[in-house]
DNA sequence: GGCATTATCCATCGCGTGTTGGATAAATTC
DNA sequence: GAATTTATCCAACACGCGATGGATAATGCC
């Protein structure tokens, strides 16, 4: 009842492991938010509460909003980006091994892209916010979204280089592919009925489009 | 100085076209502004400034911000209904008049549809910020997305029936063309330079993409 | 011309925002 | 054990927001 100070959260200098699980629990609290609204329509007092910490704990871990919803974006893209290479190393190596299987590499190079995006739909939510905002963070932009880009096309300009397909613009497909498969993870987060059903319709509907652009010609090729 | 009333911009009750001339601007600098940043990000009274009126008189036109912000996307969806179903009403006669030719119908309609979104880039970033809140305006999605989304899906359910082409997931199809439009006019937006190299590319690839799907085993068919 | 209506602006209210300073307590360091 | 550092919370500030009430002037109607 009395002025007595009773913290509900242990204040102090814990260990710092345990630092880091703070800040990771702001980070995943506010990534959640920003996501699910938009930077201007979320508070920090609300990212704070969902994070069960208060305000200045938020301040005092990640600084200013905007640094706050840059930090966010960082794990986000740090995650995205560590799947996406790791697939691409593997399409490399199996297309240096067998060439003229490209086809299956970019099948599965979408496929990786794809459950990924819809196992963080937030993922989805975080970059389209971004593309519709080139003037808040324009330089992040290219930082960002330049190398996962240049990734994938990359493999179309070396399958095109091997022979094994042809595509004359490789970054107008790459972009309209990715914006594709982000719609997917959109209309997915809105609907929810569909489910499986929908995710299945979409793979199989992004292969035949692969297929029907990059498939060599029917008939006696090799 | 003293305490006239020396009103910048004459107030009073004008001829009721010119009403509309008012609402109308105001409308237009709303539109730019929650397109250029979104909802939340824009206030009453920098669309007030923007518009040359004071924020008691956007008030006074459109209500609440909700409603303006409605209005705004209302406006832009008329404009976008008009030229989407005048140009699929050709393209159906068309296909009537000779069958079999639904491809080219296909190609008409989506550039007339990139057309559009290119010269009103607005309307691309508005229906995007409403496709990524779901939660906010959810029962208006249905009201107006389903219209224009079935009017295109309906060509090629059509297009089935009379034989000409086959899609198994039209709606998917859809959904996944239209996302690859927006993300070419968000790109467009960001990055001016490219321009009409980038826009001739992206048809180029539109067209090359519904040709590989669609198209008629070439050969011996008619 | 008188009257009602309408469009416009000014001033203001209440509220929520991001941010900051300071107090407190736990952990680390010596 | 004392000193320092760090994490946390509380309280408050200045500011901008959306919304509103009221005054004023121009119009349309009779």
């Amino acid at each position: 009842m009395g002025g007595m100070t009773m913290p509900r959260r242990r204040p102090g200098r814990p260990r710092r492991d345990e630092n880091l699980q703070t800040r990771e629990r702001v980070l995943a609290a506010a990534t959640a938010l920003f996501a699910a609204r938009g930077f201007d329509a979320v508070g920090l007092r609300e990212v704070a509460a969902a994070a069960g910490v208060d305000v200045a704990t938020v301040a005092h871990h990640t600084g200013t909003k905007a640094q706050l919803y840059e930090a966010c974006f960082a794990r986000v893209f740090a995650a995205e980006k560590v799947v996406l290479e790791q697939a691409a190393r593997r399409v490399r190596a199996a297309a240096r091994a067998r060439p003229r299987q490209t086809l299956a590499g970019l099948h599965e190079l979408v496929d990786v892209f794809v459950d990924f995006l819809e196992q963080r739909p937030e993922t989805t939510a975080l970059w389209l916010r971004r593309w519709l905002e080139p003037h808040r963070h324009a330089d992040l932009d290219q930082r960002y979204a330049a190398p996962l880009y240049e990734l994938v096309e990359a493999l179309l300009v070396e399958a095109a280089a091997a022979g094994s397909l042809v595509e004359p613009t490789p970054h107008v497909a790459v972009r309209s592919l990715v914006w594709a498969v982000h719609g997917h993870v959109v209309a997915l987060a809105a609907d929810d009925p569909g489910g499986a059903a929908e995710r299945q319709r979409f793979r199989a509907f992004v292969h035949r489009w692969l297929d029907a652009l990059y498939a060599p010609p029917t008939g006696g090729e090799s």
